[in-house]
Formats: C-alpha cells, sequence, structure tokens
DNA sequence: CGTTATAATTAACAGTGTTAAGTTACATTA
DNA sequence: TAATGTAACTTAACACTGTTAATTATAACG
C-alpha cells in the first residue's frame, strides 16, 4: 500500500517546486512582475496546476513568506545568546535582524510590506512563526528589564518601538539605495544603539 | 493674443484633473488596483489621453507623490518651532509626521514604500521637497547638539537614524493593524521618547 | 482488459498598460 | 466666409494578466 504515500510525496514535492520556483522568481523580479504563466514556464508546467496546490496568487506568497519568516527565525536563533549580558543580545540580534533584511531585501519586502496588502488580517496567529520572532524579542526586553539594565519599562511596548526603529531602517535602506546614507553599519548601529541608550536606567 | 493662455491653462486644468483622480483612486483602491482605464472613466476622457500628459502610470504615481511630500513639509512648517526648545520642537515634528501617516495611510504608503519600488534611482535631488523635509529635519537636531540637550552627535547620522525610527512605527501600524498593539499613541511616544532620551547628554 | 479516480491541460473570459493610426475641433490665415 | 494647419482627443490593436470551467491524459485497481 506505499502507492498512496508516493503519490502523496510527489504532490509535496511538485508543491515544493512551485514554492521555489516562485520565491526565485519574486525575488528577482518583484511580486507584481512575475505573473503565474511565468512561474508555470520555470517548471514546466501548464499555468493552471498552480491553482491544485495554492488557492491563488496572493496565496503562493503567502506560502513564501512562511518560509521567510522561518528564516529569520532560524537566523535569529543561531544566536547563542549570554545570559548574563542581555542588552548585548539585544543588540546582536537587532543587528542581525536588519542583516537578514539587507542580505534578502526581496524577501523581507514582501513578507512585511507586499503581503499585508494583500493578505487582510495579519495580527499575530497563536503559534504561527511571527509570534515566535516577537516571543524572542519580548524576552530579551524582559530580561533587560529584570536585570535592571533597563528601567522599568512597559515590555509589550518597548519590543514594540524595537521592532519599529530596525524594521524603520531595514526598509529605508532597501527602499532608498541612492540616499545619500551616511554609512550604512553607522546608520544601523546608531539606531540600535540610540534605542537601548534611551531604556537604560 | 489670450488665445495660448487660456489653452494652457485649460491644459494645465485637465492635469490636474487626472493627477486628482488619480490619487483618489489610488487611495481608495491601492495603486495595483487603479487601472487608466479607470483613472479614464473618472473624467469622462478616452484612457489614452492620460500619455498626453504624463510619461506612463508610474510618471503619475510620481507627480501624485511629489503632491504627499509638499504636504506633509507644509504640515511640519505649521508647527511654529520654539527656538529655545529644539528637544520639543523634535518630538512634535516627530509625532505630526507618523499622524500624517496615518491620516493618509495609502498617500503614505505610495510615496515611501510604492514609489521607491517603480521609480529607481530616488536620491534626494537639489531642490526637491523631500531635500526640505530633510533640511528641517537636520536643522533641528543641529540645534539639539548646539544647544548641548544632545551630545557631541553626528547629525547626518541621527538624522537619518530618527526618520528610520517614525517610518518604522509609520508602516507598521499602517501595514499590520490587526497586530496586538499596546496602544497606537503609547507606541507612538515611546519610539520618538526613546530615541530623543538615547541621544540626551 | 475495462473502469475509476485524479493529475494535468486547453480554451476562454474579462481585464491590464501602452502604442500607432486615425479623427475631430478650433484658431489663424487668405 | 472658406480653406488650412495644428493641437486635442479617440479608436483599434497588441501582447499580456489572474482565474475558471470543461476537457483530456495518466496511472492504479478490480
Amino acid at each position: 500500500m506505499g502507492v498512496k504515500e508516493r503519490r502523496a510525496r510527489e504532490k509535496e514535492q511538485l508543491r515544493r517546486q512551485i514554492l521555489s520556483a516562485a520565491r526565485e522568481l519574486f525575488v528577482s523580479e518583484g511580486y507584481e512582475n512575475v505573473s503565474m504563466r511565468k512561474i508555470a514556464d520555470k517548471i514546466e508546467y501548464s499555468p493552471t496546476i498552480i491553482y491544485l496546490y495554492f488557492k491563488d496568487k496572493a496565496d503562493l506568497l503567502d506560502s513564501v513568506c512562511k518560509e521567510t519568516l522561518q528564516n529569520l527565525m532560524n537566523t535569529l536563533e543561531m544566536l547563542k545568546s549570554d545570559k548574563s549580558n542581555p542588552v548585548e543580545n539585544l543588540r546582536k540580534s537587532g543587528k542581525v535582524y536588519v542583516e537578514f533584511g539587507l542580505k534578502y531585501p526581496q524577501d523581507y519586502k514582501l513578507t512585511f510590506v507586499i503581503r499585508p496588502q494583500f493578505q487582510k488580517g495579519l495580527g499575530l496567529h497563536e503559534g504561527s512563526v511571527g509570534e515566535k520572532v516577537f516571543n524572542y524579542l519580548r524576552a530579551m526586553v524582559s530580561e533587560c528589564v529584570r536585570q535592571k539594565t533597563f528601567r522599568q519599562v512597559d515590555v509589550e511596548t518597548t519590543g514594540q518601538a524595537l521592532w519599529s526603529a530596525v524594521h524603520g531602517v531595514t526598509l529605508l535602506l532597501i527602499d532608498f539605495p541612492d540616499f545619500p546614507w551616511a554609512t550604512k553599519d553607522e546608520l544601523i548601529d546608531t539606531v540600535i544603539q540610540t534605542m537601548i541608550e534611551g531604556l537604560k536606567a
């Protein structure tokens, strides 16, 4: 009775083929400039097959973005955190976050800008990767407060404020590559350090 | 010889008609969902007339965004600044900036996210409105340093860092309306205040 | 073999940005 | 007033788009 399983494997494989073709094209051409036909061409199938695996183009984008979020989470988790120095962890994580965005600018924009435009109601569903990422951030802030390196700030609001800052600098650097930025690294460090300084006790 | 001038006025008038129809539709339907035909319908002309006034759809977007930038600049300039308290000016300006973005979320996204996607090479050209806005910000930071309320930070980098922070919070609030934000105002204030605290001497 | 399920395709619809060619309207000149 | 030139505007078309319904090919089962 291994037939059903083989078929299921084959289906899953094609699904992944579609997904990775879509990601490659989204990244290299931009979401708007990628047609279902182009994706189909790349995997050498007819365009309509995609609809047997994904509801529509937005659903395809959604799946690509979930992968990106997982990649971001993995990247963050690779940083082995030093329990004794939560501020340093926060600084490093911020840096890694921005660098991830700059390394995969199209993926970052797809996930944090394009997707919300096409997929309404993106809260922080229980069990979602987005929730995990934010829990990670919250824990770091919480530890900084517990160790009294930070003053008694509201952990929730502070986490969101930190996210705002790194999100902002990431997007500006992606969207305005021709702007006369001071220096990429200097700017990134300034944003993160200034926020951290502003939170210290 | 007033004929030529009248004709010129009429041309200018139609140009404005197109522009305002485009803005309304971009804002209410989103750039991607607005077709040249829809714009033409709204002003009761044939679709191709638009091409006699604008190079293409991206150029139309460009013109809409320039207006938005001018509106933002005007809003900022309405704040009469108190020479003796530059930090308070900075705080207020940041607040006004974010509130402008939240009041016209579609315009804000068009200008700072969508436009750079379609119009490459958006530096800060001499004489551009964008340059004016940034000069305004630079002057405030500079004054804070001069009065020694801020420590001896690099004005350029600091200005860009501040822009990053307010840009980030604006976009997050626009793009993730269903995220469990602490409180809009609390978050905005936290972002701005934390940055300012982090810059103080 | 024939039957059945399902995987994949073809054809079509209504819409897109944009261009080239054609038409209309109108001020200027004869 | 009638002809002319020119600017304003429209029609028709091209090569695309996302998506659906109907159809065909493929392969497993009895």
